[in-house]
RNA sequence: GGACCGUUAGCUCAGACUGGUAGAGCGCUCGCUUCACACGCGAGAGGUCACUGGUUCAAGUCCAGUACGGUCCA
């Protein structure tokens, strides 16, 4: 079991909780208390103090998930337990990327990322979502250098324009192609920008004809590059118009209007230069409200802007289209279940517009560990990266010095300075299967376990986990990281909404665990097959309750039976001690020592190995349906078995196996089979009941207990046998409660009409069906039009 | 705009691969204190399988399309 503790929802919470924010220039503080009051104003805290907080609030919220994992019976070595932000993850993590950067799959760059000003960090694509926003659309007019009239454009973002860089249309299009070459003024700055030609420009979207700012949206980037355009950047990291000009050029009037808007916010700004263009003119129309989609970052709630800034980036296939091929193909190589999950992986591989942004510009992660070396004026070198041994992993940049430095060359001309930043928590969760397996620590324990042989997730991290997953598996080991990806769908809302804390419509399992149990709530869980989504349904979580009790019920009877059956031990009294559940009043008295395998060769009546031929089948398909991951049809095979075998095979031979003698012994024997069988195959989804009701008669835990296997069972029946009698109970049954009579009402006589075959299997149980239907007198009659059997019931008078 | 999944009883879902009389549970109605279980048991009612075509002796199932819902990616 991991925890993956470090990253963003960790800072945000601690933030929350403390009431504190960290900001690496307050010093750091021994005898640091948070404050008594979180919810005031918050606190300035150095990074490791902050860093102390989080490592404080996570130990603790960790140690109440592992409560709750235990308590749902999630079968874990907790000996074995990792946290992203330990001593050992942070070393894998560092030496995975030291090696990245060794084969030149990380590299740095100065270039434009999304950027969310909340959190003033770099974004990677794999965290992006697009929602649906309120806009306005505003038409303004550019003139033509040549003073050949005005050139429209629309934008939703206005405040963008004295970031404009050029305007572009389709080159197909007929009414821009003349402009192509020529220059157009912006309004109110005036800059001179060029008209281009360029594929992405929508032709029917607006007037046919955009303006690229440095940078509005990822279509301004790909404009900007292709394009080969300058960069004109107005928006700062904290999500406000920088302070400085755009354009170091431009005259008094662009500086005065730029003035009216510097420091403001996006939104400000754009007020403000609304007012600006309605004033001068230059806005036509009024603006037009509209309803457009806008990035954010899935964790944020303010939309993303795109800077320029120096960052770390991974290889994923994102620019070179061999590498994308060759991870394109791991999607294939990998075993999905269910099938169509792959084409997500597909898609989202295929979508890829850039390398993996690595680098975050947080606190609580695992730092990049490298140092840039300075030069004589003091600068970064950003040319010269300075890396540690692998031996000497895991390191932090901010405290640790470089090999062949001192700590005190630190921020000194010709010294070193730390990389800041701290990697993606994706670029640790990415190596999930190299922690657990034991990557380069381990050699035996990795030989054996790498590739593991599935990941189960749920799918709306195909993107992120699993797909980083492979990617460094790829540019590592040159393999898949497993062989199978066993995706899950979620957990919707009743109404088939997804559970969010906004929506306020989440349900957290610990309720229903104290009201229902895990058994309960295990079951429900398992009836959601992979890759499907499914709505929250109390009343299911009850079925699995009742399930899990009936099953406690069934072998208290059939391990009850067995003592009473055994005459030297039918004189035991039954425990009448403390009820370990309201239902199991009594628990089955049973202390022999010893293995209790059930006694195969004990089986001789025909409705008995009836049953164990049905349970021989129940074996195969159960086994089937798990090896191909499909558990909840297992259950449904198993639950279905189980009810038909307390429903009718229980009441048929119930009679009989209290009873001495050689056929009362084959029933008991036969009810104990199933017993072991059914306890085994319900173990993994009702492991509590199971393993309560396997130690009544069992050594040991029933789940290290052997997987049920058809060839442990008696010799082959006739399953017919018990469905005949089983038909024919149930007609009885129904003639007594269309009488509305009780079910113990005597039948004087019975007549069964049905085909010879019906007739044979019925006959070898007539002796068990004629005690459950309390029927006096059994007649078959052979049909001879091939019908459905039916049986006439005289029910004795009241 | 491209793709994927889904649409079966009031509700939640099986019915796949391999076409052959429409299934389960819950809920509802009725009955039953029955010696494992009233946290129980038995019985009953309830569906034009989203729609339109096609293939076939036969379609919930296979094929094509449409609508609606959900999701992923642009």
């Amino acid at each position: 079991m991991g925890w993956d503790d470090n990253g963003l929802p960790t800072e945000r919470r601690v933030q929350n909780y403390f009431g504190v924010r960290c900001d690496p220039s307050v010093p750091h503080d021994d005898d640091f208390q948070p404050p008594a009051d979180a919810t005031g104003e918050p606190v300035p805290v150095g990074r490791r103090n902050f860093i102390d907080l989080c490592l404080q609030l996570t130990e603790t919220d960790e140690q109440a998930f592992e409560d709750l994992y235990r308590r749902l019976g999630v079968s874990v070595d907790w000996s074995l337990t990792y946290t992203t932000i330990g001593q050992r993850c942070r070393r894998v993590s560092q030496r995975a990327f030291l090696r990245n950067l060794a084969r030149g799959e990380a590299y740095q760059a100065e270039a434009p990322c999304l950027w969310d000003v909340t959190f003033r960090t770099a974004v990677a694509q794999a965290e992006l979502e697009d929602r649906p926003r309120q806009g306005a659309l505003h038409r303004l007019a550019f003139g033509r250098s040549d003073g050949g009239g005005d050139v429209l454009i629309e934008t939703t973002r206005p405040e963008l324009v004295a970031a404009c860089v050029a305007l572009v249309a389709h080159p197909d299009d007929e009414r821009y192609r003349p402009l192509f070459g020529a220059s157009v003024r912006t309004p109110l700055f005036g800059a001179e920008v060029p008209v281009l030609a360029h594929g992405l420009a929508e032709p029917d979207k607006g007037t046919g004809i955009a303006m690229v700012c440095t940078f509005g949206d990822t279509t301004d980037v790909t404009w900007w590059r292709e394009l080969e355009l300058p960069v004109r950047p107005i928006m700062g990291p904290d999500g406000r118009l920088r302070p400085e000009l755009p354009d170091a050029a431009w005259g008094s009037g662009a500086r005065a209007a730029y003035g009216e808007i510097a420091g403001l916010t996006a939104n400000a700004a754009r007020r403000r230069i609304t007012e600006l263009l309605g004033r001068s003119g230059e806005l036509v129309g009024e603006p037009q409200r509209t309803e457009h989609a806008v990035k954010f970052f899935e964790k944020g709630d303010r939309p993303l802007e795109i800077i320029t800034t120096r960052q770390w980036y991974l290889r994923n296939g994102g620019r070179d289209m061999p590498l994308r091929k060759e991870l394109l193909d791991r999607g294939t190589e990998l075993a999905w279940v269910p099938d169509f999950m792959r084409t997500r992986y597909s898609n989202w591989v295929e979508g890829l517009n850039g390398d993996w942004l690595v680098s975050r510009q947080r606190w609580f992660g695992v730092p990049i560990p490298v140092w840039y070396a300075l030069d004589a004026d003091g600068w970064p070198r950003y040319d010269r990266v300075l890396v540690p041994s692998e031996a000497s992993l895991p390191i932090d940049p901010a405290s640790d010095a470089p090999p062949g430095y001192e700590e005190s060359q630190r921020g000194r001309p010709g010294g070193f300075v730390g990389d800041p930043d701290v990697m993606d928590t994706w670029a640790t969760s990415s190596l999930s299967p190299q922690i657990a397996c034991g990557w380069e620590e381990d050699p035996d324990l990795f030989a054996r376990t790498f590739p593991m042989d599935v990941r189960p997730q749920a799918h709306e991290i195909i993107r992120t986990w699993l797909f980083s997953t492979v990617v460094r598996a790829h540019l590592e080991h040159d393999s898949l990281p497993w062989r199978r990806a066993a995706i899950s769908g979620w957990v919707l809302d009743p109404d088939r909404k997804k559970m969010s804390k906004s929506k306020g419509n989440v349900v957290t399992p610990i309720g229903l665990l104290e009201t229902y149990g895990a058994d309960a709530v295990r079951y429900w869980a398992a009836s959601g097959r992979p890759g499907t989504d499914t709505a929250f349904d109390e009343s299911q979580i009850k079925v699995g309750r009742r399930l899990a009790i009936k099953l406690l019920n069934a072998a208290r009877f059939v391990l009850g039976l067995a003592a009473a059956g055994d005459s030297a031990a039918a004189d035991r009294a039954p425990d009448v001690g403390a009820p370990a559940a309201p239902s199991l009043r009594r628990r089955p008295e049973y202390t022999g020592a010893g293995d209790r395998a059930p006694d195969v060769g004990a089986v001789t009546e025909p409705i008995d190995e009836a049953l164990i031929a049905g349970l021989g089948e129940l074996i195969v398909s159960a086994t089937e349906a798990f090896d191909e991951f499909d558990y909840a049809r297992a259950l449904e095979r198993t639950e279905r078995f189980f009810w038909d075998f307390t429903d009718n095979y229980v009441e048929l031979v119930k009679n009989r196996a209290y009873r001495d003698g050689s056929d009362g012994t084959s029933a008991r024997a036969c009810l104990r089979i199933a017993l072991s069988v059914l306890q085994r195959l319900f173990a993994p989804f009702l492991p509590y009941a199971c393993e309560e009701s396997w130690s009544w008669w069992q050594q040991g835990s029933i789940h290290r207990a052997s997987w049920p296997q058809q060839d442990e069972l008696p010799g082959a029946g006739d399953p017919a046998v018990l469905a005949a009698a089983s038909e024919v109970l149930a007609q009885v049954r129904r003639a007594k409660s269309e009488a509305r009579r009780k079910l113990r009402t005597p039948v004087e006589s019975a007549h069964v009409t049905a085909s010879q075959e019906f007739l044979e299997a019925l006959s070898a149980a007539s002796g068990d069906l004629c005690d459950a239907g309390n029927i006096a007198e059994l007649t078959l009659d052979e049909s001879t039009d091939g019908e459905a059997p039916t049986v006439e019931a005289t029910l004795a008078a009241e």
